[in-house]
Parts: structure tokens; C-alpha cells; sequence
RNA sequence: GCUGUUAUAGCUCAGUGGUAGAGCACUUCCUUGGUAAGGAAGAGGUCCGGGGUUCAAGUCCCCGUAACAGCUCCA
């Protein structure tokens, strides 16, 4: 017998080589029903695996992100078993899981697999899941493993097996389609229901630009047909949110192919917006020690070649403008930091005045990839919310964890609670991609670790995600889709003081070099912008939207009067106030003004005019009764107190 | 940059090799109104650009441009 120690702490007896599924079974038919995959003492394996020594299980379903991966492991499989049946001559890469569903990595040879196939393809994966094939495990000598594929004359799969060790081989068979595979697979294809194939596009083998491109097929199944159903149908209810169709309808920005590609422009809602949130950071950055300053977009080649930046990126920038008659040449800026060191450089510094700060809405131009423009999340011309903050190297963890308590102040106060933070190391296999010594890049690293550490941040680490010249602590949000993209981060530089020759003198009279902090929490306000739109629907906070008021008159005999309410609260405060005088009836106006999203309408009449008040009607609340203007201006101030928290800094 | 898809009015989109369409938006007129679309009339087109096939191209083919999805990249 065997002890099996469940998530809840029971223990349970069974008899040697009794499975997950078994377990399952014991506590009840509508468990086992359910099981997909099992975690054995840690590791994901499958719930009909025999267990032969006393382990802790956890048996995963639907509701367990590992079980979901299990069913959409074994869903790859079977769009692979599919299009092998279909296609023949077919070549497999490889083909996991991923968030929302999976993909297979295939080789059609000559043939150009499209959204024609689609509907053939989900047919045949229904067909074969119906037939209930078990997955199973082989174990398999690297020599056999060879073999199989050698016969079936398979490069992808043979240079996937150059990197295994012998002894490690696993194949899954389901049905007549065998896969070297690590699994973990659901114990047979009959719990997938429905059937989606989502997507297909290339990519490379490997990951590597300069191989092959294969076509991925992207998928997703579920176990019920209903579930496919409401998958369809809140991607299709995110999609409204998506910030390039809310940004024409609101009026925020525009493209144009005569200004160029990833060139936003702001039309006066958009800008006011933008502007509105630069106030807020500005307002809390001077609370927070920093100094603003202002720099050119241009910069001397010289400039970029002391920073590294040049040998680094002067091949894949816009290229440098020259002068006339001197032909100096001269690049866009495509980041701020060596201008703000040369601010730095232009006097002496003594340690009593570190740590400086300076902060600059820094418009930055980098020459993106055509295929790599997004909206307004990746664009060729942007601005940053950029700083740098010089200190002394005993100054540098207080001063990094000043930056993460500004970013987590200013996120909540803008509703992203749920970004995510991932620390971005060097490449340890590809050290020659990075400046600066060993010792320099260990102090950063370890800043960043420790201090990430001592608030007790979730954090993920990947390596290879650094710059060039130091590691990053990065945060990350999803758009209405759930593609990740990087907002905010924090970089800890000890490469950029040493090319700038920047000093301070210590209270020894020697000369010391300061550490430099690149950081932003924005990041570009472009970016986040679209990623405030995506997550707010376009329904901004009070204090961020770009006409907060609009007055609406019940008829053209109020104008006067709605423009004597406008001066009024104009006068009082800084507000931006519309009318609309449109020769509309007011159910109308109210409907475009919801349209529109104008937080508060005021509707004036022969009512209000006679009485001296106002009728404010909240966005999605409602006719809030009359009032007086005194009156609806505490009222919607208010509301904004209540929506931004004091910062202490 | 790579693979694929798409491009028709300001927007969203129909359009079968044979006279360019709808809804919304816009302009004018009527209407002077009370909490999510009042009525009528009008104007608006390089069918992305260039080339080709054809008696005839928005429609078929090629090249380019841009957008979209993904890959690769991201100071």
C-alpha cells in the first residue's frame, strides 16, 4: 500500500501502482470525470500514470491552469494528428501549449495552408477526439528515437532530438500519431468538445530569424461547446476596447501615411488627455525630489558614441541629419539619458547634493521594424516620462525602492492593479551582447534582486532581457486581448557614468562616480495611453478626461444662459467646458454625449434658467437633480479628491 | 525585416469582368424640444498607388505602399 497526502492535508491509503485517476475515483465519479493531469510530488504528470511510492497529489481540471495545459497539450497533438491526416508529407516543429489554447509549428512544404483549411481542419480534430485515443507514454532509447524520425525523414524533430540527453526520450502515441514529447496529455482526446482554429502566421524555426519560417497554426479547444461559445464571444466584447478603433471614435489621434508610419498624431481630445496625465506625474515628481528639464531631439553623432548607444544601434537607427556646410552629423534623439548626463556634467557636483533628479517628457524617434508598429503601443516618434536620478553608490537601493513606491502609487491611482514585474538580467551564455564589467553588472543585478526582495514583490527574472548597459526591473500590463506589454521600468546603470566620465566629490575630497537610475512609469506616453484607453473602455477617471463637462440646452433659447453656466465654472476653476448647441432635441445630445463618453452633462432649460441652477446627469448614473453651479463644482471636485490619494513622498 | 491576410465616401461595410452602393457622420431647410437616435432634401469617390490581361477591370494577374495577425527585434 501507498499513502497519498492530498492538497487539504488528508491522507490516503492505495494499493502500489494505483494512479491519480484512481485517487480520483475513490472521492467520486464526478472528480475522476473531470481530472485532466495530476501534479505527483511537484511534477505534472499524467493522471494515469501508476504511483509506486507515498506522494502528495494534486489532482488538476479545468479550473487548474496545468490542466487546461494538459487539454491543450494533447489538443496540439491532435491538430497535428489532423493535419497529418489531411496534408501528407506534412513536417512538425514543435507544438505546446500557451496561454489561451496552443499552436503546432508545421511545414507544408509547398502547400499554402490558409483560413480556407480552418473549417476541414476542426472537422477531422472532432472526428479523431471522438474516437477517444488514449495518449500514451513511451519511453524510447535515443538510438530508436532516431530511427523513427529518420524514416519518417523528419529534420525538425531530429535536430530536436540532437539536444536531448539519452535516457530522457519520451514518445506520445495517440491513435497513428506519434510525437517526441515531454507531455504531460490528458488521458484520452475524448473530453475535447469544441474545436477552434484561431489563427495562422509564420515563424521561425527555432526562434531564430535566420531559419526556415514555418507556419503556426494557432487553436484552442474546450470541453464543452458552450465554452468555445462564450470564448468567441468575450473576444469578440474585448476587441471593442482595442485603443485604434476607440481612438477615432473619441477623436483621441490619427495616423497618416503622408507624416509617415508610427507617427501618432494628437488630435485636441487626445492631447488634452496627455496633458492631463504630464500635470499629474509632474505635479508628484517635483513632490519627489526630482528637477524637470528640457532638451533638444537632436544630438551630434559624438554624443551617441561616448554613450555606446551608437555602436550599439547607430546601424538600425534613422540615419544622422547633416549641416550644410560644416557636414556635422547629427542624430534624432532616441533617448534622453546622454543629454541629462551632460546637464549633469556641467558643473561640479558635490556628494551633499546627490541624489539629483532629473526628469524631462523626453520626445524620443527609434526606427522600429515596419512589421513591429502597433497603435500607439509601438510607435517611431514617442514621448517618455523619462528620468534619471544620479546618487551615490550607498544612496542606490533607497533610491530604487523610491522609484518602485512611486510606480506603485501611480499605477493605483490610474486602476492597474494587475500589472506584473519581471526583473531583466543579462544573457550569462552571451555576455559579449553587454558592456561593462562583471562586477558592475553583479552590483546592479543584486540591487535590483534585493530590493525587489525587501517590499516582497511577486516578480518573474529572465535572463537576456536587459539592456545593453545594465539590468531592468520592468512592469508589465495586459491590453483588452491579453498581449503583455512593458510600461514602467527601472534601470540600474553603472556603464553610462563611467562613458560620461561623471563625478561627484565624496566628503574625502576625492573624486567619486555616481550610479545612475534610468526610470520611467509610463514609459512612453503613447503606450500607456493606449493601454489606459484598452483598460478603461475609453470611460477615463473624472480628472483625466479630456471634456469632462458638457452643457446641453433643452433648446437654442438657453445657449446664453448655458454660456453664462460655462463662464461660471470656467472661473472657478480650470476646467474645460463644451456646449452643445447642436439644433437637436436634448434626448439626442444625451445620447451622443453617452456616445461620447463626457463623464457629466449639465442640462439647462426654461427650469434651471429660472431658478439659477444646473441639472448634472453622471454618465451611466443618471439625472443627478437640479442644482446650483457652487454646488455641482464641490460636487465634481469632490469626485476628484476621491479618485486621486495624497502622495508623500 | 519575415510569413500570411486586407485596402471601396469622414466612419462601419455591401458590391456576380459590363452606368459606384447602404447606414451613420456632414450641409441646408422644417422643427424649439425635458434625460440614450425628430423629419425632409442635398453634397460627398484617384474603388490605396503603378503596371499588365481584356472589347471592357473596383472585380483577374504582377510590383509597390499602408493597415491587421503572428514571428523576429525593442536603447
Amino acid at each position: 500500500m501507498i499513502k497519498v497526502t492530498l492538497p487539504d492535508g488528508s491522507v490516503r491509503q492505495y494499493p502500489k501502482g494505483s494512479s491519480s485517476m484512481d485517487v480520483a475515483l475513490s472521492i467520486s465519479e464526478g472528480l475522476a470525470r473531470n481530472v485532466l493531469a495530476a501534479k505527483v510530488n511537484g511534477q505534472i504528470v499524467e493522471a494515469n500514470r501508476a504511483i509506486e511510492t507515498d506522494v502528495n497529489i494534486q489532482l488538476l481540471t479545468w479550473n487548474d491552469d496545468d490542466g487546461k495545459a494538459a487539454f491543450w497539450h494533447t489538443s496540439a497533438h491532435l491538430l497535428a494528428y489532423a493535419l497529418e491526416t489531411l496534408y501528407p508529407n506534412v513536417k512538425f516543429g514543435t507544438g505546446p501549449a500557451i496561454e489561451r489554447g496552443f499552436y503546432y509549428d508545421v511545414d507544408f512544404g509547398d502547400y499554402k495552408f490558409s483560413e480556407a483549411d480552418f473549417a476541414k481542419v476542426e472537422a477531422k480534430m472532432l472526428e479523431l477526439a471522438r474516437q477517444k485515443y488514449p495518449n500514451v507514454r513511451k519511453e524510447m532509447p535515443k538510438k530508436e528515437a532516431v530511427a523513427f524520425f529518420e524514416a519518417k525523414s523528419d529534420p525538425y524533430k531530429l535536430e530536436l532530438l540532437e539536444g536531448l540527453a539519452d535516457g530522457t526520450i519520451t514518445f506520445y502515441e495517440t491513435g497513428n500519431y506519434t510525437d517526441l514529447c515531454a507531455g504531460p496529455h490528458i488521458v484520452d482526446t475524448s473530453p475535447i468538445k469544441a474545436v477552434k482554429i484561431t489563427s495562422v502566421a509564420g515563424a521561425y524555426w527555432r526562434a531564430n530569424e535566420k531559419n526556415k519560417m514555418l507556419t503556426r497554426v494557432y487553436g484552442i479547444t474546450f470541453p464543452k461547446k458552450s465554452d468555445l461559445d462564450d470564448y468567441l464571444l468575450a473576444f469578440e466584447e474585448a476587441k471593442k476596447r482595442d485603443h485604434r478603433k476607440l481612438g477615432r471614435e473619441l477623436d483621441l489621434f490619427y495616423f497618416s501615411e503622408s507624416v509617415g508610419m508610427g507617427l501618432p498624431l494628437w488630435a485636441p481630445k487626445g492631447a488634452a488627455l496627455r496633458e492631463n496625465l504630464i500635470q499629474f506625474l509632474r505635479k508628484i515628481q517635483t513632490r519627489a525630489g526630482y528637477q524637470h528639464v528640457s532638451t533638444p531631439h537632436i544630438g551630434k553623432k559624438e554624443l551617441y558614441i561616448t554613450s555606446g548607444h551608437y555602436a550599439k544601434y547607430g546601424q538600425d537607427s534613422f540615419q544622422p541629419i547633416h549641416t550644410p556646410e560644416e557636414n556635422e552629423e547629427f542624430f534624432l534623439k532616441p533617448m534622453n539619458c546622454p543629454h541629462h548626463c551632460e546637464i549633469y556634467n556641467a558643473k561640479p557636483h558635490s556628494y551633499k547634493e546627490l541624489p539629483i533628479k532629473y526628469a524631462e517628457f523626453g520626445t524620443v524617434y527609434r526606427y522600429e521594424q515596419s512589421g513591429e508598429l502597433h497603435g500607439l503601443t509601438r510607435v517611431r516618434g514617442f514621448t517618455q516620462d523619462d528620468a534619471h536620478i544620479y546618487c551615490r553608490p550607498d544612496q542606490l537601493k533607497a533610491e530604487f525602492l523610491k522609484v518602485v513606491d512611486l510606480v506603485n502609487f501611480v499605477y493605483s491611482n490610474l486602476g492597474f492593479s494587475e500589472f506584473q514585474t519581471q526583473i531583466s538580467l543579462r544573457d550569462p551564455h552571451n555576455q559579449e551582447k553587454y558592456l561593462g564589467t562583471d562586477e558592475m553588472w553583479n552590483m546592479a543585478e543584486s540591487a535590483i534582486i534585493e530590493a525587489t526582495r525587501e517590499r516582497g514583490m511577486k516578480t518573474t527574472t529572465k535572463e537576456g532581457e536587459a539592456a545593453f548597459y545594465g539590468p531592468k526591473l520592468d512592469f508589465m500590463v495586459r491590453d483588452a486581448i491579453g498581449r503583455k506589454w512593458q510600461i514602467g521600468t527601472i534601470q540600474v546603470d553603472y556603464m553610462m557614468p563611467e562613458n560620461f566620465d561623471l563625478k561627484y566629490m565624496g566628503s574625502d575630497n576625492e573624486t567619486h562616480r555616481p550610479v545612475m537610475i534610468h526610470r520611467a512609469l509610463f514609459g512612453s506616453m503613447e503606450r500607456f495611453i493606449a493601454l489606459l484607453i484598452e483598460s478603461t473602455g475609453g470611460n477615463f477617471p473624472l480628472w483625466l478626461a479630456p471634456e469632462p463637462i458638457r452643457i446641453l440646452p433643452i433648446s437654442d433659447k438657453y445657449n446664453d444662459y448655458a454660456q453664462t453656466i460655462m463662464r461660471q465654472i470656467m472661473d472657478a476653476t480650470d476646467l474645460v467646458v463644451d456646449i452643445d448647441e447642436r439644433d437637436e432635441k436634448i434626448s439626442r445630445k444625451i445620447r451622443d454625449a453617452e456616445v461620447n463618453k463626457i463623464p457629466y452633462m449639465l442640462i439647462v432649460g426654461e427650469k434651471e434658467q429660472a431658478e439659477g441652477k444646473v441639472s448634472p446627469r453622471r454618465k451611466g448614473q443618471g439625472d443627478l437633480g437640479g442644482m446650483s453651479v457652487a454646488d455641482f463644482i464641490t460636487h465634481f471636485q469632490g469626485e476628484i479628491k476621491g479618485a486621486i490619494t495624497q502622495f508623500n513622498a
